[in-house]
DNA sequence: CTGAAAGCGCTAACAG
DNA sequence: CTGTTAGCGCTTTCAG
């Protein structure tokens, strides 16, 4: 057995053929005869030869590989998107490499740089993104897809949820289960969905005829930390609300586990509602209502948009795509 | 601006310089005059040249990329892990390749073999290692390092818990809880770690001439599902158990929630622990005793192995880490 | 249907 | 200190 990698030069010498010859019968790109691809794939498995990726991607130009970017794997929302993009990649044998950006601009900009060549196109779920740092792919034909959040530079494709829609339903859905006074946890002043929830909870308010006290708008960090900080904030005001919407279910989950432990009963004393449906948010008690954002399609769409760009040169587009608001305990009181 | 990337020989011509001055002035590989240096820098920016990783790889061997196999990225413990080791590759500029096996035995074969050409070494934190498939990556020197569950290839290097003797502790910790009649909710068979832990358990049982019956040994995934589902079998089962221990924390919360559904008080009525110590365990109500495995710890060691086998062609090694019982509400019985 | 040869962009000898 | 040259391993013209 060698301890080195086996060529293709070195299949073709066992097999007897030219390497184009090998090199053909292998990828199955030009017509070979049966039995010289019988030879050499033959050599190829008892040499154990492995194609070399970084040999055949300087020669293509392409490196069957993308980049997926996110500000956190650790968050559900995350981790779900990143899993279903990885899956649909692996089918078409492609790698994923896995930025993470921790919610820094500086890194996501080199991340960024750094996928020029070695990607073939980025998947960009960011939270503020960076036009400067994207230009530089789109001029150099690198397809970019955000997800999540818009990016407003031309030849970026976007797949976002419906947030301002959704934050309407929230509004009016807290308004009708009883909510009078509202809170509302919001998140860091850069991102484009925490500026479109408040507007969209806002404007469904409105129709109430309601608004938000200033001292009951909130912005901290989209974590559960964050939301947990933000519901301390909410009860500490003089005028105690009685109903508080989040822009993320990591922050919700935070808000509920914060009132709970100061004794708030959910949703008796305070109704709750959140916005993602990650996974836990039905799994906690009580469960929490919120708009739910179909993770795996965001993640196919983006997919999908980003290889047709890849492949045949698809012009990007933009996706909107709807939310619904599922009812849980948080929000549901008993009768009486 | 060029919509084409700028290559090394244009910068060179620019610059008025060799192509191979132009790459040591950038990478300082070579003593450069400090004009020199200048110039290229200046011809580089101006063209917004970027290095070719894939020209680069090819030529020198290294492809500044790690491979890092999982089987759930969703699972909070191996995302914490994987957030770890990105943030360390990210450091020294290397790229990480996720590969989410998603349990599947034949996809985790598949990505090693695509990692031999495209990593400069694998983090493989198999469920079920399969060492037919490890064996090629170690005799084309391609460093492997295992986490958490070991594998007995010669040549891998291993980072895992002491899995059976903190199932051990979990064990005296029910019976000094007062747990009388022990469930077992046990993982698939494949799995070397759920192995350890049962044979620990059963072992700190012995010390107190207790044993679980089998209708109390139940095996189920490793997830939230199978948690509920291993519960569920445990409280159709004819004796009552009073204390379960499970080998997961996503098991274990599982475990609970199910058992909370039906009824069940804990820790009044059952005393419940897992292991691994994932955030949700302490943010769960109930918040949940278990065995506390420092994700971080054990990712940062096994990437600083892998680091050093591919830089200093260092030998691998086994390490052990050790595991503390975290008690939290689940086995807190209230004095009384 | 097959072979010879060029060359992707870069780095590492080897010369000067 | 700098330039010339030879490839890394593969795919793809271009000839046969």
């Amino acid at each position: 057995m060698p301890n080195r990698a086996v060529t293709l030069r070195e299949v073709a010498d066992l097999a007897g053929v030219s390497v184009a010859t090998a090199s053909n019968a292998l990828s199955g790109t030009r017509k070979v005869g049966a039995q010289t691809v019988q030879r050499v794939v033959d050599a190829a498995a008892q040499l154990g030869y492995r194609r070399n990726e970084v040999a055949r991607s300087l020669r293509t130009g392409l490196r069957n590989t993308i980049g997926v970017v996110v500000p956190d794997v650790t968050n559900p929302f995350f981790s779900e998107i990143v899993k279903e993009i990885e899956g649909r990649a692996n089918a078409l044998h492609w790698s994923v490499v896995l930025c993470n950006t921790s919610f820094d601009i500086a890194r996501e900009a080199s991340y960024l740089a750094r996928l020029i060549s070695s990607a073939d196109g980025v998947l960009l779920f960011s939270t503020a993104p960076d036009d400067a740092a994207v230009d530089p792919l789109i001029r150099l034909g690198v397809p970019v897809v955000a997800g999540d959040e818009p990016i407003l530079v031309p030849g970026v494709g976007s797949v976002v949820s419906d947030n301002e829609g959704g934050a309407l339903l929230a509004a009016r859905h807290l308004y009708e289960a009883g909510g009078r006074v509202f809170g509302l946890i919001d998140g860091p002043p850069t991102m484009a969905t925490a500026r479109a929830r408040v507007a969209g909870f806002l404007r469904g308010l409105e129709s109430s005829g309601l608004t938000v006290a200033p001292e009951h708008h909130v912005r901290v960090p989209y974590s559960l930390e964050g939301g947990r900080e933000g519901m301390r904030q909410l009860l500490q005001s003089t005028t105690p609300v009685d109903a508080v919407f989040t822009c993320t279910d990591m922050q919700a989950i935070g808000a509920v586990f914060e009132a709970v432990d100061r004794g708030r009963r959910i949703p008796d004393d305070l109704l709750v509602c959140g916005f993602d449906d990650i996974s836990w948010s039905s799994r906690i008690h009580p469960s929490l209502t919120t708009l739910h954002q179909d993770a795996e399609r965001i993640a196919r769409r983006a997919f999908d948009m980003l290889v047709s760009m890849i492949l045949e040169g698809a012009e990007p587009s933009t996706i909107v795509l709807p939310v619904d608001l599922v009812e849980r305990e948080s929000t549901r009181r008993r009768p009486g």
